[in-house]
DNA sequence: CATGAGTCCGACTGAAATGATCGGAGATTA
DNA sequence: TAATCTCCGATCATTTCAGTCGGACTCATG
């Protein structure tokens, strides 16, 4: 219930790493491609390519063709809001669906007059819009550290970073 | 994106119908019954039939069988809260995958280690459950709810939901 | 007490959306 | 100039959801 779908919390992921390497280093910075964030999260690449193609398309990120080439974002991070992100992936985020049929009431909901629920779920509708608004993509990277880099000495086992 | 299913809809709509005709007016107090609501709302009987169904398994309505038989809600409707609605009809609500699945890596997150989005997501998530779970039928028949959500940036540890 | 109408209940079928995939076009580097 | 690497659009399976059907039970009535 409520879930995000695959490809917004792809789409979430990609845009985070983007940022991290492209603000989190100055030294490092450099445009990243597909296959190295679909390896790095273990996703399929071509799932992730048309994601990245959406965000590209929608103006979140940029695309860089040819060798070496990539995505990196279009804005600052701090000018991407999470709300953004979502409705550039998957359209409108509303709860309700009479919410965007406000001007043509004539599809679905033809209890319109009766219908006791449409005004308080918009509040809630509203106030989770402005949730998801008010956070962006640096507010994600502040929080929590992007790659947790363990020294190399001290677990070998496992989880290996980076290649 | 994000929108509540249709059963989750039919559930809030016929709760709050149910609650309107047994607290609304004490002198026509009444048990409703499934084509009452369907009629009312211009649903599918049947659809409508299995959610309440289901809401009478998990505690939230009482069903009364045989003729002038119906529905009527189990509590109060002050002590129903869209949360718990949500839930009964729809299963846990979580924004993420991986939120219920904690207890068991092994399915799909493999990327648990390198997840850079799962932290700030529960907050979001936890902002929205707080949300819903601060909200009763009652409210709903009041008209409109009083809930107000501050921003995640600005408080931190956030999740301020009053009434 | 027997009958019958009306209700709730569980399992089934069809459809839409999602997840995943393939081959082609364009651009850059050597 | 040629080869390689990248992005890009269209296509195909899978899962979930919306909707439907017949059966079991209960209570009012004759």
């Amino acid at each position: 219930m409520l879930k995000f779908s695959k490809k917004a919390d792809y789409g979430l992921m990609a845009v985070q790493y983007i940022a991290s390497v492209q603000f989190g280093d100055l030294h490092k910075a450099r445009v990243v491609n597909t296959k190295e964030i679909a390896e790095e999260y273990h996703i399929p690449v071509e799932l992730l390519a048309k994601v990245l193609q959406t965000l590209a398309r929608q103006g979140i990120v940029e695309s860089q063709n040819g060798p070496k080439g990539g995505y990196l974002l279009a804005r600052n991070a701090r000018e991407i809001t999470i709300a953004q992100l979502l409705e550039a992936i998957e359209g409108p985020l509303g709860i309700t669906d009479c919410y965007q049929e406000q001007e043509d009431k004539t599809t679905s909901c033809s209890c319109f007059n009766h219908c006791n629920i449409r005004t308080p779920l918009l509040k809630v509708q509203d106030s989770i819009y402005q949730l998801l608004n008010n956070m962006t993509v640096a507010d994600m990277m502040g929080g929590t550290p992007l790659i947790t880099v363990q020294s190399l000495s001290t677990a070998g086992a496992g989880q290996g970073v980076s290649q």
